[in-house]
DNA sequence: TTGTAAGCGTTATCAG
DNA sequence: CTGATAACGCTTACAA
C-alpha cells in the first residue's frame, strides 16, 4: 500500500501503462522490458493496490457474506463450503453477522456497498423482502433458508420439513405414538419448518398431539436440559423426544440421565444437524444429516453464476435433500467402528 | 454501486463537494441544503462507494483475519471473539484461510494488500518470521498462536503448556502413574506445546514415561477413535489417557466404550479446549478450558490499537491462561444441573 | 457556508 | 509494442 505502480516505471524507465500490462498480461510487452518491470518491481516489493483497481474494473473479486451469526456448527459449516468454492474460484469473502437485527442487516448490507460483487444472505428471522430491499438494486444476491422466495431471486434452502417428517415417522416405525417436540425459537425459519415437519407427521401417521407436547427451546444445550426435565414433569411423558437439534439432543439426553431415563428404552431421543460428534455420543444419537457444507458451496456457486452473467442469468431456488441417520438413541440398535468411520468422513 | 456522488450533486443543486460533507460532517451545512442533499440521496438510494473513499482516506476499516481454517469449533470461536470488538468498533472482517501452506498464505496476503488497516494471522504450522515477511511492511499484524515472538510484533497465544501440564499433574493426583497421550499433528504448534506440557509433568512428577505411550493423531474424532484401541492393544495398557483436544477425546471414549472399558473407573479419560458439549457428554468430559474467543477478541483489541496509534505503539506479547475443568472422565464426581447450566454460560 | 479542482493508484482508450 | 492521458467515485485543500 506504500510503493505504487508509478515508482516502478519510474525504476524500470517505462510507462505506468506497462507496468499495468506486465502485471495483468492485457496486451503484449515485449520480454526484455517485462523482466525489467519485474525486477523493479522484485527490489521495490510492489504489489497493485487492489482497491485502486476495483474502482476502475468495477469489480472486487469479493463476495459479501451476511450471516446471524459467525460461530457455532452450523455457520461454520457453511462457511466451509462457501470458502472453498470461493477460494477455487479466486474470490474473497467479506463477513459479517445481523445477530437477526434488522437494523444491523441494513448497515451490513450498506457497508459492503462498492466492496463486494454479490451477496449471500441469511437472516432466518428476517423476511427475504426486507432483505432484498436493503440491497443495492443491481447487485447479485442469493437468499439462504429464508422465508420467502423473492421472484428474480436466487434462494436455496434446506428441506427441514422433511427432514423433520421423515424422522417423526421413523420414530413411529419404532412403535411411538407420543412424541414430544423440543422447538427452537419461533421467530426462527428452520425451526418453525421443523416444528412442522414434525406437526404434519404426527398428523398423517395418526399419532397423538396435545400443547403439552411441544416444548420451547432456542437451540441450546441448556435449552435441551432443562427441555427434558419440563417433559418428565408431566403426568404421561412422551416415550419418544424429537429434538429441533443436536445441541438440545445433547442437552435433553443429559438430562434424562440425571432423570435416571434410560435412553432409548425408557424413551426414544431423535436430534436434527448430524453434527460430527452425534455418531460418538452415549447412546449414539439419531439424527437428521443435513449436508450444511453442500448448501454453502451451491449458494456459492450459484451466486458466482449470476455475478458472472449477469445479464442471462436465470434464478433458480433450489433445497436441498436430508438424510435420515438412525442410530441407537432412536431404538436402531446398529453401530459398529465401521459405520463411526463411515459416518464421520 | 451505480447512483454517485455527482448525481446526487446535480439532484440537490450543490456541489460534490457539499454532499461528501453532509454525509460525513466534516464541515458544517446549512441544515437547508442539508436536508435537500439527504432527499435527494433518499430518492436515488445512493450510499457513497467505499472502495472510492478508501483510496483517498488510505483506511478501509477493514481486518483482514487469515487462519488456517475456517470452520470447526476452534476458528468458530476465534471468529466470534474478532467479530465482536470488530463489530463494535466499526470494522469488518475480510476473511481467508490458509489450509497452512506456505504460499497459500503468501497469495492469500496479496491479495488484502491495500484492502485492509490489518491483519490478524493464525497458522500453527508456519514460522512467524515467514508470516511477517509476507506483509506489507507498515501493515499492522498480530500474530495468534504463532512458533516465534518477534521483535516488534505484536503476538498473542493459549497457554497450552501450562494448560497440557495442569490436566497431567490433576490426572497424577489420582494416582495415576500411566498416562498415555494422544497427539495431535506434530506440525502443529498447539499440538506440540500440549505434548510439552505432557512431557514435562510426567517427568516433574515422577511417572514413567515410554515411546509407546505417545500416540500419534490429527485431531479428529476418529483419531481418537483408533488411538484408544491402539492403546489398549498395548501388553501393558495406561490408566489414564490424556488427549490433544476434546474431538479426540470424543472419539477416544467412543472407542473404549466398544472396547468395553469403563470410564473413568477402569481408564480416566481428559481433552482440551473445553467445548460445549464436554459438560454434556457421558461420562462428562474433564478438559481444560481455553477461552478461545477471548483470544480473538484480545488479538483484535491489539490490531486495532496498532491500527489507529500506528505511530506510538507499543508490541506485546500476551499469553492466555486455561482453566483446568475436572468433571467425571478424569475421576471427578461431581456434576449437577447447577455445575451444568454454570459450565455452559 | 459553499464551490473548484487536485489528487488517491489503477486500468482503459487512443495515438504513435 | 509503448506512452500519454482520461476516467473510476470520492475527499480535501484552497478560494470565494
Amino acid at each position: 500500500m506504500r510503493v505504487t505502480i508509478r515508482e516502478v516505471a519510474d525504476k524500470a524507465g517505462v510507462s505506468v501503462a506497462t507496468v499495468s500490462r506486465v502485471f495483468n498480461s492485457t496486451a503484449p510487452v515485449s520480454s526484455s522490458t517485462r523482466r525489467r518491470v519485474f525486477e523493479a518491481a522484485e527490489v521495490l516489493r510492489y504489489s497493485p493496490n487492489l482497491v485502486a483497481r476495483s474502482l476502475i474494473t468495477r469489480q472486487t473479486h469479493t463476495l459479501g457474506i451476511l450471516l446471524p451469526d459467525l460461530h457455532g456448527e452450523f455457520f461454520s459449516e457453511l462457511m466451509r463450503g462457501i470458502d472453498q468454492v470461493a477460494n477455487q474460484r479466486g474470490y474473497h469473502l467479506l463477513v459479517s453477522n445481523s445477530h437477526n437485527d434488522r437494523h444491523a442487516v441494513e448497515i451490513a448490507t450498506r457497508n459492503m456497498r462498492g466492496r463486494v460483487d454479490g451477496m449471500i444472505l441469511m437472516a432466518p428471522d428476517i423476511d427475504g423482502d426486507f432483505l432484498a430491499s436493503v440491497v443495492p438494486d443491481h447487485t447479485p444476491i442469493v437468499l439462504v433458508n429464508s422465508w420467502l422466495d423473492l421472484d428474480g431471486r436466487d434462494s436455496l434452502r434446506v428441506d427441514n420439513y422433511r427432514g423433520a417428517y421423515e424422522m417423526v415417522l421413523h420414530l413411529r416405525a419404532h412403535g411411538h405414538t407420543r412424541i414430544a417436540l423440543l422447538r427452537g425459537a419461533a421467530s426462527n425459519y428452520d425451526a418453525r419448518e421443523r416444528k412442522r415437519g414434525w406437526r404434519a407427521a404426527l398428523l398423517d401417521s395418526g399419532a397423538e398431539w396435545s400443547p403439552e407436547l411441544e416444548v420451547a427451546g432456542d437451540f441450546s444445550e441448556s435449552a435441551g436440559y432443562a427441555g427434558a426435565l419440563q417433559l418428565f414433569a408431566l403426568p404421561q411423558p412422551p416415550t419418544a423426544i424429537f429434538c429441533s437439534n443436536d445441541s438440545m439432543a445433547i442437552g435433553a439426553l443429559s438430562g434424562l440421565r440425571t432423570l435416571g431415563m434410560r435412553v432409548p428404552d425408557a424413551v426414544a431421543v431423535a436430534g436434527f444437524d448430524d453434527i460430527p460428534i452425534a455418531a460418538y455420543l452415549t447412546p449414539t444419537l439419531a439424527s437428521v444429516r443435513v449436508r450444511i457444507s453442500e448448501l454453502g458451496a451451491r449458494a456459492c456457486q450459484q451466486l458466482l453464476h449470476a455475478v458472472q452473467h449477469e445479464n442471462q442469468h436465470e434464478p433458480i431456488s433450489e433445497t436441498i435433500k436430508t438424510e435420515l441417520i438412525p442410530r441407537q438413541s432412536c431404538g436402531c440398535r446398529r453401530v459398529t467402528a465401521d459405520e463411526l468411520t463411515s459416518v464421520e468422513q
